[in-house]
DNA sequence: ACAATAATTGTAGAACAATTGAAATAACAT
DNA sequence: ATGTTATTTCAATTGTTCTACAATTATTGT
């Protein structure tokens, strides 16, 4: 992860055609769902979903997989737990002392480790 | 969280100036940064980084507390758990046994009750 | 009161993203 | 082979966001 990784999957994710597809595609799991039937549950032009689509593979957030003349598409969740990772890379500086309040226990490294830290 | 604030804050963070803004809050903590100290550290002039610490504010990643002619900024991370815990929902439609190898344990409630999911 | 410092607001032009419809590509069925 | 279905690409239009400069507000120090 890197900067430029985590402006894509943040624009990505910022249109509400995307976001809805990316939620829509976790909770399909590993089935995902195909072009058409994410067209039409989500009744977004097949033209514009496929703009869409494009865009968030291209951030790595969903793959796609061909079976036959349709396009099998599932999201990539692990690809969040990078970008969270990268958020919160050097949290309170590293000094978990000074975390106090910061109150972020389950996404902080270093929250989690401070005394006043809640695991 | 819903759908419109998720949209905000992606859209928060889609910008190179902003996620930079908010990395550099997370690394200072409880402490935070005042407004001057952000624009020479990130060398964004002034005038440019108060528009993007209004929507930055506006999304409600970062909050502001006046210091005297002083405007110190601190990041909100528990806004971040949030977003994620809207994100992975229902994820795999609440099923875990269909979780397989969608392999996202520490982030998918379910994936982390299925026999796949790795605690 | 006056000048200096910190930060924000308003405005305008340039750059970028979203949507649409028409055309193209590719796979399948008859 | 031909027609049909699934999906993508292209081009044009519209709307939005970014940046910079000038002006403004608010606070502090002399």
């Amino acid at each position: 992860m890197n900067k430029n990784s985590a402006i894509t999957i943040f624009e990505s994710l910022a249109s509400p055609v995307r976001l809805e597809v990316y939620r829509l595609l976790i909770r399909k799991g590993t089935n995902g769902m195909v072009a058409g039937e994410i067209a039409s549950t989500l009744e977004v032009p097949p033209t514009n979903l496929s703009f869409h689509l494009k865009a968030l593979t291209h951030a790595g957030l969903i793959n796609v997989e061909q079976e036959g003349r349709f396009q099998r598409y599932r999201a990539n969740l692990p690809l969040m737990l990078d970008l969270i990772a990268y958020l919160t890379d050097e949290c309170c500086g590293g000094k978990p002392e000074t975390c106090g309040d910061f109150s972020a226990a389950a996404i902080c490294p270093q929250c989690s480790d401070s005394p006043s830290g809640i695991s």
